[in-house]
Formats: C-alpha cells, sequence, structure tokens
DNA sequence: GGCGATTTGTCCGTATGTATA
DNA sequence: CTATACATACGGACAAATCGC
C-alpha cells in the first residue's frame, strides 16, 4: 500500500484551511517554525507543503515577513433572493457567463416532478458556465416550464442575467426554496470546465426557485469548484418558528 | 493520458444524481435502454456502470421491474436552530456520538477571532464523530470559550450531546449565526475516520453558534461523508429584507 | 389467472488499444 | 519486436422475471 508522504498531508489540511476561510487572502500564515512544531515535523518538511502551495499560486513567502495567502475561495452567499451576478459584483469582482446551450424540449421525470409539471410538459433548458476574472466557477444547468415562459430561450440565448430573462419574460421575482448540497468528485467533464482535476472535489446544489405564490420557475443544479468557492448560508436577519 | 473509461463516467453521473437528489431511495431508475440512449453508449457499458453501483449498495435490480435506488443520502438540514441528534432521530434513525477528544487550552489566532477572544483565553476543544446507524457520517471539532463556560468539559465527555451539555451549563438556548461550506478531497485521517477512500469528496462546514444576544458561544468546523450526506437549506419559513 | 409487452440477466461474438512478458 | 493477456466498447440474441390489462 503506498501510504501518502507527510508533506502532502500538510499541504491539504493548509489549502483546506484556506479554504474553509480560516485564512483569508492577505492573512500571514504561521511561521515555519510554528507550523513544524504543530505537525510534529522538521521545519524542510513544512517548506516541501508550503512550496507546493506557492505554486499553485495559493500562498506567497516573503523573505523577513512570513507566508501570505493569495488567493482564498470567493463566497458565494444562499440565500432566498441570491443572485450570482448581483452577489459577486457586490464583491468587486467582475463574473462572465458563457452560454452552453439553450434549448427547448420534454421535461425528463426528476425534471416534471421538480417544476410540478404533467407528463409531457415542455422545458427550456439552459446550460452554462460562469466564471470570475478568467477562472471559471460554476457548471450550471437550469430548467424552466416552457408554458409559463414562451420566449424565454431567446433571452437566455442573448447572453443576460436569467434574472433580466426572466423578467423580460414577466417575472419581476422569484425566490429560492430549498437547497440541497453534496460533494461529489468532478467528472472529467466538469473538470474540463471548472478546470480542476478530475475526481477534484465538487459541490453539487439543487435548488428549486419559485414565484411569491409558490410556483416553481426554475429546477437548477449547479456544480461550483470546490475549491474555488465557499457556499455561504446566511441566517442572520431571518426569523424562523420552533426547533 | 490515461483516459477515464465511459463506463466511469457514467457510475459517476449517476451516483450524482442519487446523490443530489434527482432520485430518491425506492425511485426507479430510467431503463437501461433509455441510460443507453442518453449516454449515447451500448446497453453493455450501462450495465457496467449500473453493476458497481449495486455492488456499492446504491442500486439494486429487479430483472424484469428495474433498477431502483437502495440508499440515498441522509439530509442533513442547516438553519438557526439545528441540533443534529434532534433531526436525525426526527427521520427514524439512530444517531451515534463518538468522543475522540475533549482538552482545554489556548484558543489559537482564528478561534480566538472566531470567538471574539481575547489573546491568551481559553478555550474548550471538543472532537468527535457522528455516525448513523454504523456508518460514519460527521467528523467535528467544535471550540467553546472555557471563561463563559468552565465546566463544559465534564459534560461533554459524559457523552451527551452538545445541547444537553451547554443546557447543562446554563445556556439554554443558542443559533447558528454563519455557516461557510466548501469541498474538499479527504485527508488520510479523515478517510479513516469516516471511512471513505482517500480523496474522496468530504463537505467542510465552518460555522459559529451564538447566544441570542450575539455572543459566539461555539465555533464548529465539521466535515462530511459527501456522497452519503446531503446539507439541506431550507429557507420557506423565512423571510428577509430586500435584494 | 392468462397474455403480451417490458425489462433485466446471460450468453455468444467482434474489434481496438494498452500493458506486460 | 512479438506474443499474450487484459480492459474497454459495441452488437445481437434469447431466457427469465415482472407488470399491467
Amino acid at each position: 500500500m503506498a501510504r501518502t508522504p507527510v508533506w502532502t498531508a500538510i499541504t491539504t489540511t493548509l489549502r483546506g484551511e484556506i479554504a474553509g476561510g480560516q485564512y483569508r487572502a492577505g492573512d500571514k500564515l504561521p511561521t515555519e517554525a510554528e507550523l513544524a512544531t504543530r505537525f510534529g515535523v522538521n521545519r524542510h518538511t513544512v517548506r516541501r507543503a508550503l512550496g507546493d502551495l506557492a505554486e499553485a499560486g495559493i500562498v506567497r513567502a516573503r523573505r523577513g515577513a512570513g507566508v501570505f495567502v493569495e488567493s482564498s475561495p470567493t463566497d458565494y452567499p444562499i440565500g432566498r433572493r441570491v443572485r450570482f451576478h448581483q452577489n459577486i459584483r457586490a464583491a468587486g469582482r467582475t463574473p462572465i457567463k458563457q452560454v452552453l446551450r439553450v434549448e427547448t424540449r420534454l421535461a425528463d421525470e426528476v425534471e416534471a416532478a421538480a417544476l410540478a409539471l404533467g407528463k409531457g410538459a415542455e422545458v427550456v433548458v439552459y446550460e452554462g458556465l460562469s466564471s470570475l476574472s478568467d477562472a471559471p466557477v460554476a457548471l450550471f444547468t437550469s430548467t424552466f416550464p416552457a408554458a409559463l415562459l414562451p420566449h424565454l430561450g431567446e433571452s437566455l440565448a442573448a447572453g443576460g442575467s436569467v434574472t433580466e430573462a426572466l423578467a423580460a419574460n414577466g417575472v419581476p421575482d422569484y425566490i429560492r426554496r430549498d437547497t440541497r448540497i453534496t460533494a461529489e468528485a468532478a467528472t472529467p467533464t466538469q473538470a474540463l470546465h471548472l478546470r480542476v482535476r478530475e475526481g477534484a472535489p465538487v459541490l453539487r446544489t439543487v435548488a428549486v426557485n419559485t414565484l411569491l405564490d409558490g410556483t416553481p420557475i426554475e429546477y437548477g443544479v449547479s456544480f461550483f469548484a470546490g475549491e474555488r468557492i465557499a457556499l455561504t448560508v446566511a441566517l442572520d436577519d431571518t426569523k424562523d418558528s420552533l426547533d
């Protein structure tokens, strides 16, 4: 059995702590000596791990100063009215949306169930890739009931945001009903689009958006590059019922 | 470059769709012929993939009837007042909590910042493993301010739930402030505890729980077996401000 | 219960690329 | 370099189990 080298474990641990938000962009990591003590290894072993992170552009070492976090994952808030573009622009970065496919076809069983459609109903399917400053972060597939939104396809193909396309089709507002989040290994196709290695961890979110009256309007499955994006669940401004 | 076999990709895709909730336990998958058409491969190739899922106990084939989902991931709701034990018991399953370590020590920088503590403050650290019907699902580390909860360590070591231990120490209620979710590859240690293969996708959640007045009371980092657990964010009963 | 359509299980064979001796 | 073995992938045929009418 091939044991994993110690430095690999250290790399993974530190990468995880940066991804998890313990250390944010600009933060200074503990000194090499401190890390060596913490992991119970020699300072050279820590350096091997830090070297890997530096090569990957995650940290940068400055002689005499310390090792600093270069890039930490982008926060992607999940909430009732989350809109990808608005959120990201608010964070001062430039979002890019690339349309991979827009088509109208019959709903499969899963889609029909999620959108509360009958058998044989048509859906508009929108597949795309969201990027941030040249780094792809999310691969998404959104499904809309074609009957409610007859001209949505053309609006989406134009390349704007989903919110805009929906607004142009008479849906001024919508809310997120629920979201399921799982972690998976990237398939080859996902790896290609998200520019991660095959088998790298990705976040899958499955969500249903509804009109204010509860009518399902969008069924979306998204895959996020797990180590570049942190989904945040903000529950600050909410009140819910008892336990 | 070693190409990945087609059947592997199909296995991963189907496993993901089951994990993502498209197909729930008891559901019937599309027929082999339908899947073959969908993926554009021969029926035998689909069978190879289904065979793998069957061997892993994820699906079960019944001749003449179809292929049915055997096990789908457990829902783990994230909300303001989420308690692991209560939730799971509500789902009719038996939760087990295993104490790996309870200690009191000085807070490191990250912990101090999260709990709004000064330098040199002491914290109670509780590390454990949550299981469900013999299957480990979450590896967690919770950190509490020792000053506010002087006897928490003993309560936790007794093995009850965190909610109970906090209640016994004068904290009748607490709420979750925010949660960050990322996907990572399992380290060897995590893989061992969660009984997944090394490098398997895990969900990392970082959360801060506070008293009703906003005082941070718990800083927790948990790792979930990504393909056995689906974090669900229910936003049904909430109202939040504008966009 | 019977019958036919559907669906999985098993067997035959063919071809191709890759790793190994 | 050749021979062999193995995994991948496709195609077809038929048996056996299941389900709906």
